[in-house]
DNA sequence: ATTACAGCATGACAAATGTCATATAGGTCA
DNA sequence: TGACCTATATGACATTTGTCATGCTGTAAT
């Protein structure tokens, strides 16, 4: 039997996984949570086969979780709405065994946790192409990332400049390479560009 | 026997609701649509007692495919993430029976299927709290949302002015007048408020 | 018919934004 | 030790953005 534990904010998507896992014969959900942290307790405590883990949720995240949970001989699948890849890149090096999209075919997951417990690896197809494809790092140094942040917050230059003790000719000025790294031409779509890239946080 | 037919643009929450639901005796999934346009279709074709919809899906929304079902006697019930006053309005005005968040227990599913069955309307208890504080119209008018989009889409002054065949002067001058409609002080933060709302499209 | 009002449109002006040249401090590597 | 690079920081300048006063519709109310 695999013992699972699930985590997943929604909770109508948390109650629905776990009907379709306990539809399979050789599969049992034995723990459910809410959030990140949560998700590494029951794992703890239960000790599981397998960790489904959201990335997006409430309180810390399940990025941060998978990162928890490394080395320890619990199997973890990402499944998230997603396919950024800054987010893989990142599931990746966490060391997930799996990385599922909310869009892939229902089917596809209790054959994914069957993999994985027979020591595979699956990745969503679409992510691997983009891996390779388009997959690249933030270009922004530290300062211009934290320029960036708070620019998306709606501050304007001179709040910018207050809040980190500088000029607004340089918060300008980080602005502008900003715009330039990211081949744009103003505000607006450069933080439309940096959320689509996932190079948030 | 109750049939049901499920619109979900996630394939995987498609199919484990459809897990979920097949899991009551009394209750059976005809049909799985990924769009507001096969709901419809299906729907025509089945004749359900239920359909089940999102709201954001590729295509033809699940409000335009509500709308469309008014008057058939297919109960409506809508599942969404958003908990945002304009669409919940929109949703009531086009009749829906059941308007549901993906954050509520799934146990709530079931139950909530046979109670619009039997004729009650059900709405999640955290939209009708918001409906009657913070429910509130876009204030503004036509040609204004108009030019918001194009902003938002980070167009410039310029080619908005050169879209809508107008002086940059003008265009400029609406963008001022949702900027004090909107209590925000630019663009950004114009576009975010606007999103919080519900209000795009 | 007159008034009042809302939406649409414009240009003048002031303020904020984006660009550029420039300067310093720290790192690396030949 | 230089030569070179990168990140950080600034001010001068031109452009873009936001505000305001104003005029022109159409239409609803008196």
């Amino acid at each position: 039997m695999i013992r699972i534990i699930i985590a997943e904010d929604q909770k109508m998507l948390l109650g629905a996984l776990a009907a379709l896992i306990d539809l399979e014969e050789d599969m049992e959900v034995v723990g459910r949570a809410g959030n990140g942290e949560e998700a590494v307790n029951l794992v703890k405590l239960h000790n599981p086969d397998v960790c489904i883990m959201d990335i997006e949720m409430p309180g810390s995240s399940g990025l941060e979780a998978a990162e928890q949970l490394k080395g320890l001989d619990c199997k973890v699948i990402i499944l998230t709405t997603f396919a950024r890849a800054g987010y893989f890149d990142r599931a990746v090096k966490a060391g997930v065994d799996g990385y599922l999209l909310k869009d892939s075919p229902s089917e596809e997951l209790s054959s994914s946790i069957r993999s994985v417990v027979s020591g595979r690896r699956i990745y969503a197809s679409e992510l691997v192409d983009e891996a390779y494809n388009t997959s690249s790092e933030n270009p922004l140094t530290d300062r211009e990332s934290e320029v960036l942040v708070l620019m998306a917050d709606g501050k304007s230059t001179k709040e910018i400049a207050g809040q980190l003790f500088l000029t607004t000719g340089t918060v300008r000025n980080y602005i502008s390479a900003i715009l330039d790294k990211l081949e744009v031409s103003n505000r607006i779509e450069a933080i439309t560009r940096f959320k689509e890239k996932g190079w948030f946080k």
